[in-house]
DNA sequence: TCCTTTTGTGAGTGATTACTCACTTATCAT
DNA sequence: ATGATAAGTGAGTAATCACTCACAAAAGGA
């Protein structure tokens, strides 16, 4: 794992941050272990010998192996949130042309799978104990419901007062679309990563299918 | 939790299994506590606090900690892969009637959302800590694998034969199908359970819309 | 009743845990 | 160069961990 890859994904605000090698090397030692074992599981001990680094180091840095944990997923629950809808993305569909639900479909689906594919760790450390830590929760529930779901919810009442989209409670047609996406996302890079996956022609017929069951 | 049923639930062969009342309360115990914090963060001091029972007793029938969630898990996953096609389900549809695909759904929507409902504990521990047991990952493959997706996809076969579904890869189709009704359940159980939900609307959307997905 | 087997006990064990702290080393502005 | 601050160290600590074992109580068959 890369110095400057970590520090891109730790950037939470627009504050630089400065990591010593020895610093990088116990925030990618934590993922990796993380990740195989789980949180509970993974010993401060295990952590400092793979990242090569003294125990007492983790704790000049993180005050408890708690804030280790959400110093990885803080950052990375705002990067897996945030841009979903991002930028060039709504915006250019909308306000510039207008190309399809399909193709917006389409980049969202390849968006999400493109950080998926970079952050198969820590989307895994997230999944799996978000259940348990309650600051994991929030930070997911705020920055899901402040960010991602009101600019989908949006995004749908759009095309539904277009005609374009058939009845359906917004939670449940967004639960709809994403559902299938997860689903494709989890068994791509968490259940069966090893498989050989054809994704483009994945990803067509999870558009048609979600399109032919939301479309009016 | 009654002992009956717990009785019940862990019959994995046809041998009864008998269970004192203090068996019981650990078995009890023990799925209240992995569901709360986790298989690696729970002490069996504290299993053994809860079910009102001495350590040692713990060891005296679960030679390890690990023996304690298998036996938990084992059963769970069994009862939850296996009858999910069963006896008078796809026989039923098949051999006597064809009451439609939107039958077939329905049916096994509900039968799988009744037994959620019935297992919330066990499905949270079996979702959590698959990934990080070899052993309930292989339970879980095999039960699926030869239980589930052989029937799902002859299922799958026979309707598409029939002219009824779309072309698409089975593995596709079944992952398009399971994902949405794992979707709904994950965030009906799971995700949200406290908030006013409206089951059968829910469903109806749900068939309808992996109905319009697949279907030629 | 008596003997055998099963079930239950709880103090005890060595290993491991997250975390501390007095100390050394490196960094950097002046 | 010098002093101040930050980064890094590793032996040490109390607490907790999963698990053991010698023993007691209960159950069950004769």
């Amino acid at each position: 794992m890369q110095e400057s890859y970590l520090r891109e994904l730790l950037k939470v605000d627009e504050q630089e941050i400065r990591l010593t090698e020895k610093q990088a090397n116990i925030l990618a030692a934590a993922i990796e272990i993380f990740a195989e074992k789980g949180y509970a599981a993974t010993a401060t001990s295990e952590i400092a010998k793979r990242a090569g680094v003294a125990e007492g180091t983790i704790f000049r840095h993180y005050p408890a192996k708690k804030d280790l944990l959400l110093a990885i997923v803080k950052p990375g629950v705002l990067k897996l949130a945030v841009p979903v809808f991002a930028s060039n993305m709504v915006e250019n569909i909308f306000n510039r042309e207008f190309h399809g639900i399909d193709e917006l479909l389409r980049t969202f689906i390849y968006n999400r799978l493109d950080f998926a594919r970079q952050n198969v760790a820590i989307l895994r450390i997230v999944l799996q104990e978000f259940a348990f830590h309650p600051e994991i929760k929030m930070i997911i529930e705020e920055s899901f419901l402040e960010q991602v779901y009101p600019r989908i919810k949006q995004t749908v009442i759009g095309f539904q007062e277009a005609g374009l989209l058939k009845e359906m409670p917004i939670k449940t047609m967004v639960r709809c679309i994403v559902s299938p996406i997860l689903g494709f996302i989890v068994t791509r890079f968490l259940l069966n990563p090893d498989a050989e996956w054809d994704e483009a022609q994945e990803v067509e017929h999870l558009i048609d299918f979600i399109l032919k069951g939301i479309e009016a």
